[in-house]
RNA sequence: GCACUUGUAGCUCAAUUGGAUAGAGCAUCUGACUACGGAUCAGAAGGUUAGGGGUUCGACUCCCUUCAAGUGCACCA
């Protein structure tokens, strides 16, 4: 609508003498109650135009009506110039742009972006919240691509450090040697099993010791199992076979356990980085920004950051025993995956607990002079809590992601056993079906949500099939699809008819699919693609509802209808894709 | 204590980034199937946008302040 915007300025500077920026004029989507499709905002201009809000909306709406053809009318209400733009725009556009295969693929940018996102530890499954994650960065890196850029997915696997040992310790202790495959079990539920376990047996020593006349803190210290936890952990670092083969053997469980969450949640990566191959980077960093003077060292031999200036803390980034810390960790992998991808931006999809860190690691990157620093981006999601309050892996207070798919699973196939239209579907078809209806309702779920405020989850609701759910846009595409089987549809010609007002409602909806993808990439947040959906999946459905299509007046609108229709059900698709949900033909 | 984030209908969320009478869904109530799919549609009811102050033509949005919730403030990751 750009033509809009530069007769605007035009109007401007030919009625009060002004120059505008096309920035400063207001363009919006009039509100249903009133007439016309877009509104210029003029209560700026009368400023220029010393008019009152009316006579200047007015003079400027005169102005356009002459100046465009196509704007066929307007009218002003107090500062609101609404403007009603000319079916055959309407028509000229959809024709032109919407109903084309190709509507809204963008070219390529010429950029490069890294999404690194789920990023889990290797000694529990995984739950509600990395849920969320998953299905965050997944959905931002289809957004990205969709917006023209290369995207590549990356997955930062914790496979290491003191909770690994843990889960290890308690297997060994007291697993009598099970494995997956000797119980049965999910191999990452398996691990956490003795995660959990772990956590027990140490609280049960701690309790002892306390009884002994320890302090709560002492006992945390001294409990034989933690401290033997702590010598594995060294065990490894030092390449201890045994340990090393202990490790190698529960974290392949655990991928086998991952790769099948992963599938399930429909999410995938291009490159893997370990922790354990990235744990020792970031050493040439604290050198060089000692060397840069960024850094200090203090007398004991460790190197900090004063941050002060920047309102922020000092920030260690080097132990005085020469050892790195997380941040020290996390320095090196940001160099090393730019050294990898040369990527202009560079997407981190991590919770907020997190957020104090990530502006320090970025602003350190940025103190050291790397060029790259400033395309750096932490996506932080707020936390899923349940009504009972947070999530706890080890008091197992937590949603299972793998019960939860099952659950959604259950949930949808009584819904469609209820009232679905499957005759004919196999058995393998419906369990597909059942599956992308329930991870539709739970993937809508939670990405409708701005990804930056809270999630609450209550477990014994289950989650809603009808409404704004993912569920009723997929159903709309399943009846779309169904009209046009029923038409044996196939894109005819060009008509020309006259619109009635839902259906010019339905094209700006539609006219509105590539601007959608844009603020989404901007914003990182698949919530502005998921609400725009239903926006248009809801104006179809008025639509469908108000007019007839097979059976519309005359051949034009039937044909016109039917063009319509396709086009709503191709973006749908499109855009539901974009959040990682795919759309049955029937449901 | 300090820092960051959040607070909108009973509940779950929107609000085009400072624009019109703050909009949807769920739940409640009323209506529409001898229909192209009723997982739908039309309507009713529901609000001091946590409270107070300020900025201006205009504030859910920006500033100040109080309150509430969450998170962070390790030589852990």
């Amino acid at each position: 609508m750009d033509f809009i915007i530069e007769a605007a300025v035009k109007a401007v500077k030919t009625l009060y003498q002004t120059e505008l920026n096309a920035a400063d004029v207001n363009l919006q989507p009039t509100r249903k109650e009133f007439e016309g499709q877009v509104t210029i905002v003029t209560f700026p201009f009368t400023k220029f135009s010393r008019k009152s809000p009316e006579q200047t909306g007015t003079e400027i709406g005169e102005f356009l009506k002459n100046e465009v053809k196509e704007i066929a009318g307007f009218n002003v209400i107090k500062g609101f110039l609404n403007i009603s733009l000319a079916d055959g725009y309407w028509l000229d556009k959809f024709y032109n742009e919407i109903l084309p295969d190709d509507f809204a693929t963008s070219k390529p940018n010429g950029k490069k972006v890294m999404v690194e996102y789920s990023s889990p530890n290797t000694n529990k499954p995984l739950h509600l919240g990395h849920v969320r994650n998953n299905l965050l960065g997944y959905s931002v890196a289809e957004i990205l691509k969709a917006e023209g850029y290369e995207v590549v997915k990356a997955n930062l696997v914790n496979d290491r450090g003191i909770h690994i040992c843990k889960s290890m310790l308690a297997w060994q202790k007291f697993g009598n040697s099970e494995t997956p495959e000797s119980t049965g079990e999910k191999g990452d539920h398996l691990v956490g099993k003795y995660y959990v376990l772990f956590d027990k047996e140490y609280k049960k020593q701690i309790d002892e010791l306390k009884s002994f006349g320890q302090t709560e803190e002492d006992a945390k210290k001294n409990a034989p199992i933690i401290k033997e936890a702590q010598e594995m952990l060294q065990q490894w670092e030092a390449g201890n076979e045994e340990v090393i083969r202990l490790w190698k053997m529960m974290n392949l469980w655990v991928y086998d356990g991952f790769g099948k969450t992963y599938e399930a949640l429909g999410v995938n990566f291009d490159k893997f980085y370990y922790e354990s191959e990235t744990y020792l980077l970031g050493k040439d960093i604290v050198e060089e920004g000692l060397e840069k003077g960024v850094f200090f060292e203090k007398e004991d031999g460790s190197v900090w950051i004063d941050l002060t200036a920047d309102g922020l803390d000092q920030k260690l980034v080097r132990r005085s025993d020469g050892t790195s810390v997380y941040m020290t960790q996390d320095l090196g992998t940001a160099q090393e995956k730019y050294k990898n991808f040369h990527m202009d931006e560079s997407i981190y999809v991590v919770g907020n607990e997190q957020d104090y860190h990530f502006k320090v690691l970025f602003l350190i990157l940025a103190k050291l002079g790397k060029s790259w620093a400033k395309g750096l981006y932490h996506l932080s999601y707020g936390m899923v809590d349940l009504p009972s309050g947070k999530m706890k892996s080890r008091e197992g207070t937590v949603v299972d992601a793998d019960d939860l798919i099952a659950e959604m699973e259950q949930t949808a196939k009584a819904e469609i056993e209820k009232n679905g239209k499957i005759d004919g579907f196999g058995e393998l078809e419906k369990a597909e079906l059942y599956h992308t209806v329930g991870m539709g309702a739970l993937k809508y779920f939670l990405l409708k949500v701005d990804p930056k405020k809270r999630l609450l989850f209550d477990p014994n609701e289950s989650i809603d099939l009808q409404g704004h759910t993912g569920p009723y846009v997929q159903y709309s595409h399943a009846r779309i699809r169904s009209v046009l089987k029923k038409a044996d549809y196939r894109q005819s010609e060009t008509v020309k008819i006259d619109l009635a007002p839902i259906e010019r409602d339905l094209l700006f909806s539609l006219a509105q699919y590539p601007e959608t993808i844009t603020q989404a990439a901007k914003e990182h947040s698949p919530a502005v693609i998921a609400n725009y959906v239903y926006e248009l999946a809801k104006n179809y459905n008025k639509f469908y509802h108000e007019k007839k299509i097979l059976q519309a007046e005359d051949e034009s609108s039937k044909a016109f209808r039917l063009q319509l229709s396709s086009a709503t059900a191709k973006v749908i698709k499109k855009a539901m894709k974009l959040l990682g949900i795919e759309v049955p033909e029937r449901m």
